[in-house]
DNA sequence: GAGATATTGTTTCGGCCATAACAATCTCGG
DNA sequence: CCGAGATTGTTATGGCCGAAACAATATCTC
């Protein structure tokens, strides 16, 4: 694992770690694991770098962003349905509208007709930080995917799209 | 934002924001941010995967399995270069470290020249335990990856190379 | 050599997240 | 109606992560 070629250590280690995978037996998939450490590092990189740009200097977060982006386009929602737009669990769901109530952006409701249910709702400060997040949010996602060009991308979304589609099935079964 | 296609909720609420953005003046960037999203939510249920259905089950983490990987490839390491091929902070492997080392996984070893510096390296049973999970997730990552021909993959994962290569630039600065 | 500076690893703090257990409430079959 | 079962949201508990502050050590400069 030479620097000699000078690219990022991250995609200097990638290149070498599929080098050695593809003098071993199967299982071991070189072409998997290039693909799965590579989409994995792009995200890490950017939802750092979107959270450390954009949303902490404003005293936010990116997942409590994300939340109320979704309030923004939906409207006021239950818990149990942010929860499973975002495909993650109902307590990490409260505990984000927790530290979001903190900070005066969203409010909790009560149903009228369930008295188990609450709804979550952006306050004005909500949307107004919501709106001028997501101005600065997708000025740096364009920054982030300028090499490629609008044909590119298309492709690239659409390949991600189709994995998404046909997921294979969770839960803990082998 | 109908059902009418019975897809993933994710996938349905991706469309609704795409088209709701469409509607949208600049700066919002409809394929910027359909890229992004469908980046980040691949990236998440991939890990959330890997690690329930491998790593949990056998006490451990996917987050300690790559760092035990990248011993495995590179040998006994100190925690500033590990942190650098991650692009994570040296916090971070310090308490990876500190898990793995609890169960027994990898030791810490001073280094000879160097009184501040530490060796990280993998223990016998360390090793064990990175060989069964790496074919076990091996084999999880091509069933992911399985709707995607060889070229697809391939492709997919040269764009996904092509933004890393170009990634700008990190820091705080605007 | 001695002091200023840099580097290494750790600690503290706060936020994110899942799992499991729980209380409150609703729903539905008999 | 009414009790079993399902649903909703919350609360522990524990791991992950970054930023900032810190102590120990190394290095560089004069």
């Amino acid at each position: 694992m030479t620097d000699s070629q000078a690219g990022p250590p991250d995609l200097e280690y990638a290149a070498y770690a599929r080098e050695r995978l593809a003098a071993m037996p199967p299982p071991a998939d070189p072409d998997a694991f290039a693909l799965a450490y590579h989409l994995l590092q792009l995200a890490y990189l950017l939802v750092t770098d979107l959270e450390t740009r954009i949303h902490r200097p404003r005293g936010w977060t990116l997942p409590g962003f994300r939340l109320m982006f979704k309030l923004w386009l939906l409207g006021p929602a239950q818990p149990v349905r942010l929860a499973e737009l975002s495909a993650m669990s109902r307590s990490a769901v409260t505990n984000a509208v927790n530290t979001l109530e903190r900070g005066g952006l969203v409010e909790r409701r009560p149903v009228p007709g369930d008295g188990r249910a609450v709804v979550i709702a952006l306050t004005g400060a909500g949307e107004k930080a919501v709106r001028e997040a997501f101005a600065e949010q997708a000025r740096r996602e364009g920054e982030w995917f300028a090499p490629l060009d609008e044909a590119e991308r298309e492709r690239l979304t659409g390949l991600l799209i189709r994995i998404l589609r046909e997921r294979p099935a969770l839960g803990s079964a082998r």
